[in-house]
DNA sequence: ATGCAAATTGCAACCGATTGCAATATTTTT
DNA sequence: AAAAATATTGCAATCGGTTGCAATTTGCAT
């Protein structure tokens, strides 16, 4: 209520009668300024509970110390995962960040672009929304030469900076793990291929039908968006093909929870009809009955690496446009969902 | 990569013969400024493409249109919906949001305040870290006027703004309804009773069993941190007790599937060994099998809520003070996971 | 045409921190 | 002890928008 003066490094510097320029400079510790004098200002700085006016600092250094973050979607546990990880490395190199989510249209993604190009963000992390087809709402900041860094969702073609799995490589290895559990028929239910994740993994699962001699069929290929009502849909899908297919490869742990519970409804034994693979590795993963095998997709990593690129490129110690793409590990996590042999030794148990 | 030079207040007032003044009350839509000279300027501001500063502005309003989050954890459904029901609002009323988490520790939760108080935000909404204690944290908040409203974890007799529903009502029905299913040796799983939500829920646990006759038992009282290795140490010391319980009231949904999972696997059967009901209504309440009995807590309307308070108190159209609390309303899902006899017809099914 | 109220616009002083360069103080060297 | 070198500190302009008050213009009645 009581609407105490702000203290600011004019009073510091008048009570201490000095100049508000050495404030400054002993506040931020500046090596011109004298030891003896830099602790006093210290001191009477922090009794009088003073604290810097950002705004006065960032008009005049003009930067916003802040970072700007476009997800697709929040509800994830991936996402949340990368969250932590960028809120971690931004904090500590004291970046603010400004949050928007695109809830999967182009249309808010570039709403969500303008308003960050008007907060003036140093720079920008960004996963594409699920019907994005190009990247002119991120031209205005290359214009200005702020940085974009993407991840997950990217243009694989694009110039931009990017931190990704190799997609094709997991849905290789999803896929052959089905193989070798002896699945011959193997569907796929997937997103938006327009998004490089989905249509790398996809190249991913043909990949490893052909290494094993099975003919891709059109007919196994269900692209949906992966909500809880589309994933009930694929479910029957599925059950309606003759013969019943006997292994399932889907992109995202939460559809293939969904779709096991349905499968199940309808008296399917899992693994030992169908056997299932996801991806993600959310924590569904080992609530679900049976425990679903799926891809390691470490999120909290991949946020620290993705913010870390973009801080050390703010900061000048690192040029994140030639470390063009960073790839992370992944790796099949083998659980009973796809379980019928006994576990391949060269995967991970967990 | 080019600096372009931005556009200025001044450049547009110069190249129209202006003074900065009129060019800045006529982006603001000032009264006094007459309608052509306005779409003159507004014109010429879009034609250029200004952007206003918002550190000068933020620096001479001495305002920074900023809220400032603090939640004690991300990772759960809940909290990202009322994550999401604040964004709504703040967004739509120009308000940006500054995140912070305490991942349930004092400590974290105090630099957090801190970190928040220094960046000078307009205002805060918060839920309570496990073990926070007192308010002292927010105390510089307090002095300078600033207005703190807490949500889900809030401290009861305080006399700051809060929203929240009614735990021990919850509580009482979630009790009840395992009552009224024949339950008689019913354990209650719950963490801290530092926390409201959780002491009250143990409140109307405690008046059910009361009006059933059904004497309370501290050793069918499990405090916990509601992580997954807390979890399954519950469903074990469960295991342990004899003669076994027949009903279990957790108080959030992950804990209780984590819990369903581990008695499942010593061969209990669900609901008709032991009954369980949870809170919250995660989605994993539909994943696991049997699906989960539990208490609605709807996030995003909290969300909304709390933001919408804060927001026209900022704004100056209603005294948050005045609304001191605001309860919302909860209610039980019944799901297989504690359905013995037929469906009550009070309760509703979802 | 003159006077006065109302409508527009401009002046100039903020807001608080930063920083190149100049000025002063302190040490070191000769 | 004077000169030169180094260490400290201060001056003053700058960042861009806001706003109380004054100045100017316009509109309208007399």
């Amino acid at each position: 209520m009581s609407k105490e003066k702000e203290i600011t490094i004019y009073d510091i510097a008048s009570q201490l009668g000095l100049s508000a320029a050495t404030v400054s400079r002993a506040l931020k510790d500046h090596p011109a300024i004298n030891k003896h004098t830099k602790k006093k200002i210290t001191d009477l700085a922090t009794k009088l509970g003073y604290r810097s006016n950002t705004f006065a600092s960032n008009l005049r250094k003009q930067k916003t110390n802040t970072i700007g973050v476009i997800f697709h979607e929040l509800r994830s546990q991936f996402m949340v995962a990368v969250l932590a990880g960028i809120e971690k490395i931004t904090t500590e190199a004291n970046y603010d960040l400004i949050i928007g989510h695109s809830s999967e249209t182009y249309e808010k993604e570039a709403a969500n672009a303008r308003n960050l190009f008007h907060k003036r963000v140093d720079g920008i992390i960004a996963s594409l929304a699920f019907d994005t087809e190009d990247l002119n709402h991120f031209a205005p900041f290359v214009q200005k030469g702020i940085p974009v860094i993407f991840f997950d969702r990217v243009f694989e073609n694009s110039d931009g900076a990017k931190v990704i799995i190799n997609n094709r490589k997991a849905g290789y290895e999803a896929t052959k793990h089905l193989v070798e559990q002896g699945c011959k028929r193997i569907v796929h239910v997937t997103a938006n291929l327009k998004r490089n994740v989905y249509a790398e993994r996809l190249a991913g699962y043909k990949q490893a039908l052909t290494e094993a001699g099975i003919k891709f069929k059109e007919k196994y290929l269900i692209i949906n968006d992966l909500t809880e009502k589309a994933s009930v849909e694929a479910a029957k899908k599925v059950l309606a093909m003759s013969p019943l297919p006997d292994g399932i490869f889907v992109t995202n742990d939460f559809c293939a929870a969904v779709i096991i519970q349905t499968l199940k409804e309808a008296k399917i034994n899992i693994p030992e009809d169908i056997a299932i693979v996801g991806f993600n590795n959310d924590v569904i993963c080992k609530i679900i009955e049976p425990k679903l095998t799926t891809i390691n997709y470490p999120g909290t990593e991949i946020g620290e690496i993705v913010a870390r690129s973009l801080v050390s490129h703010l900061q000048g110690n690192a040029n994140m446009h030639l470390t063009n793409t960073i790839i992370i590990k992944s790796e099949l996590i083998v659980r009973a969902s796809s379980l019928r042999k006994k576990l391949p030794k060269n995967t991970s148990k967990k």
